[in-house]
DNA sequence: TCCCTGTCGATGCAATTGCATCTATATGGA
DNA sequence: TCCATATAGATGCAATTGCATCGACAGGGA
């Protein structure tokens, strides 16, 4: 049986952890959106095919990773394919399915974000914490995570 | 000047920042959705409300302290008027505002969605983190806040 | 008094998001 | 083989959100 009524702390904690993610975000996407640059969302989707690099990945593949719906996936690989920054391709061995490879053209977006966002995080984290302090606080984060996770 | 590339450390806490606290938001709505309650953003608002007490609050407070953009909180005050949840009372030393104060249906609401939410709180944080440690990422996390704040 | 500028709150419209469902293909069992 | 069920991805429609702007009033200076 779980708890049904949280302590002080997890009260707090939670307060806590609400506003500044909802603060940190607002902040980044603002750079990005003052930069002219697509938001955050369009980062994450060129990361991982970048990271998958000629392969590629199956855009239910994209869905687990970056936390995105089904259908939110399918639309943004839309627009990236519309604006050239991602291609996709058939697949021999299911018909139903694509595979979604990072063009050079979405490299150079994927690039160009991150000049901005890359900023970001250095200024609003990496200026106000320790390397030390930050490595504490991704641990307590990573025990947060649903499902309790593989490391 | 501030600096333009951010540290390991910075980014890999940041990307759990990101993560986990979407993943968590999510949580928590998913369980007032299947209870039949409405959203987070009304709990904020009925709690501020609530706090204020018979006094009430302007609009323009309630702007600065939920994370909502001002259309947001104007249209939200409507919703939770047309619910009969709070009530919008003239103000007497200024034409232009009004002051929204909670009514009897508006508390019992916020008790309503506490029992769900508490109880996601709990089971999302309080069972996974000491006391302690939900006290030191209390504060990590408050040092990261925008503006610097007042504690 | 009369403007000029600033603030409060609301709203029209466009863009985005969520939900439900659709089509197409795959897979396994009778 | 044929059917029932499951999965991949797309999409119509409604609800929500963001942006820009509006109307109303406040406050000050000339």
């Amino acid at each position: 049986m779980t708890k049904t009524s949280p302590s002080s702390q997890a009260v707090t904690a939670w307060a806590r952890l609400m506003r500044v993610s909802r603060q940190l975000v607002e902040k980044a996407e603002d750079a990005l959106k003052q930069a002219g640059l697509p938001p955050l969302a369009w980062y994450d989707v060129l990361h991982e095919l970048a990271e998958a690099g000629e392969a590629g990945l199956r855009p239910f593949e994209l869905t687990g990773r970056v936390l995105l719906a089904q259908y939110g996936v399918s639309r943004l690989l839309a627009r990236l394919e519309a604006d050239g920054l991602v291609e996709k391709l058939p697949v021999s061995d299911d018909g139903r399915g694509q595979i979604v490879r990072i063009t050079p053209a979405g490299r150079d977006m994927r690039r160009r974000i991150w000049g901005v966002y890359g900023a970001s995080i250095a200024g609003l984290m990496g200026e106000k914490l320790s390397a030390e302090e930050l490595e504490t606080l991704a641990g307590l984060l990573g025990r947060l995570r649903h499902p309790p996770a593989r490391e």
